[in-house]
RNA sequence: GCGGGCGUAGCUCAGCAGGUCAGAGCACCAGGUUGUGGUCCUGGGGGUCAUGGGUUCGAAUCCCAUCGCUCGCCCCA
């Protein structure tokens, strides 16, 4: 009995341009998180299953519902890793990387969730992301915020991006709201959809952000949570815009813009698109300073974001190109070893060559076409025997010939593709 | 988990008031052109028409189910 070929529903196979574009979304974002000073970091993909069922909240729907867990053979519970900030957050505190903070950490990998795929959003999917641990000043926000804007302005796509900023305030202005909220909530239970007084129970602050045009107009009326922002929550927000202002990133603010997970605190942000549909989050985080302790670690404050890959791929409007070869054609028996030995010289000295394993010139020259080769290098009698290579430019026509020795030197002064490791 | 749309060659699709309906373009292979590509010409390989069942003399075409894809709700990056 074959297996069933296709791919995992909402997995992936990447390869050719699509894998490109995802290499070139996480190759730029962690160049430029070395550059803002982050390390990477890679922890396991997955995690012991308490790691996540804790620190997401044992009711949100994630946890309840969208975790690959399983039971390995020593009978643990373990779960694919669903987010990445309770994964790094864990490895910080287990590695003992919180004595000298701030830390400021960079990852990127697959994530897993059980949701129904449609566009942007997969089972298996990608993100990159910061944390910043240990820093409790607005600074720390800004730069994190900087960094993401920075990255969608290197793939070319912040002007089809807009940043969305809302604070939550420290936990105690936050749960004082929080009780005004459903309150007010309760008081029109009846007006709100099924799906809103599901989150009623678990999740309240959620109906915020409902889509339902009876829960909009329930939640015209409720109470703002600017109003319940004690003094230090107020100046901490406005340093966070200031900084902002200041280093000329635009944004939005949205009092609607909330975070389920209690950890939460202070600033929360978005860069949203409104070019693929329902998943318009590219790029979106905020603070957790309740976060490192709740998990065990030290009482430290932490801010970071997570992007994903795929919406970021899928927004670009280039992909770097793939690298044009030099290609290789030996004419006839004799220059057939030779030009193995002249493939292994070049490819040593890192340029990108191919050799077909056989064919006449022809066949090899519409191989080189095919494979959008640059430069195509002539191997025959003639050149055995004068100790040279004809070197073709695919692009003019042109055709010159070299001697051996200067081949390398050539190619490199023309800009031949090269890979260096 | 709930709704809508869709599944025909590797790819993009045509064919669908049931009766040469198994096709086109691109891609691929070979030859024209065994010391030279992109154009062109000729020929060729490829499809259980997603899968299973049903209706019918006859189904890619109609019906049902399953699987998958896709868009939205939900959730979220």
């Amino acid at each position: 009995m074959a297996p069933r070929l296709q791919p995992v529903r909402g997995t992936r196979d990447l390869v050719g341009e699509e894998l490109r574009r995802h290499r070139h979304v996480v190759e730029t974002g962690r160049h430029l998180a070395l550059r803002y000073g982050f390390e990477e970091i890679a922890t396991p993909i997955f995690e012991f299953t308490e790691v996540f069922a804790r620190t997401l909240g044992e009711a949100s729907d994630v946890v309840t519902k969208e975790m690959y867990t399983f039971a390995d053979r020593g009978g643990d519970s373990l779960t694919l890793r669903p987010e990445g900030t309770a994964a790094v957050v864990r490895a910080a505190i287990s590695g003992g990387l919180l004595r000298a903070p701030p830390l400021k950490l960079f990852y990127q990998g697959p994530m897993f969730r059980y949701e129904r795929p449609q566009k942007g959003r997969l089972r298996q999917f990608h993100q990159i992301g910061v944390e910043i641990l240990g820093a409790g000043e607005p600074a720390a926000d800004v730069e994190a915020i900087v960094l993401g804007r920075h990255l969608l302005e290197e793939l070319g796509v912040a002007a089809r991006t807009r940043l969305h900023l809302n604070t939550l305030g420290d936990p105690e202005s936050r749960a004082r709201y929080r009780e005004a909220l459903v309150a007010h909530l309760e008081a029109h239970r009846h007006r709100l959809s099924a799906d809103s007084l599901r989150r009623l129970e678990r999740n309240p602050l959620r109906v915020l952000d409902s889509k339902d045009p009876g829960d909009r107009e329930v939640v015209a009326t409720a109470p703002v949570l600017v109003d319940f922002l004690s003094a230090g929550s107020r100046a901490f927000y406005a340093e966070v815009r200031a900084r902002l202002a200041d280093l000329g990133v635009p944004f939005v603010e949205d009092p609607h813009l909330v975070r389920g997970l209690d950890y939460y605190t202070h600033t929360t942000f978005e860069f949203l698109t409104e070019e693929l549909g329902a998943q318009g989050a590219v790029v979106a985080g905020g603070r957790y300073d309740g976060l490192v302790r709740q998990m065990g670690g030290p009482d430290l404050p932490g801010v970071g974001w997570a992007a994903g890959v795929e919406r970021l791929a899928m927004l670009l409007s280039t992909s770097p190109p793939p690298p044009r070869p030099t290609a290789l054609v030996p004419i006839g028996e004799a220059a057939e070893r030779e030009a193995w030995r002249l493939a292994l010289a070049l490819r040593r000295a890192g340029f990108v060559v191919d050799l077909a394993y056989r064919g006449g010139p022809r066949p090899r020259m519409k191989r080189a076409d095919r494979l959008g080769c640059r430069f195509a290098l002539f191997l025959g009698e003639e050149e055995l025997a004068a100790g040279t290579v004809k070197l073709r430019d695919l692009d003019s026509g042109a055709e010159t010939a070299l001697p051996r020795a200067r081949l390398s030197a050539e190619l490199e002064r023309l800009g031949a593709a090269r890979i260096r490791s």
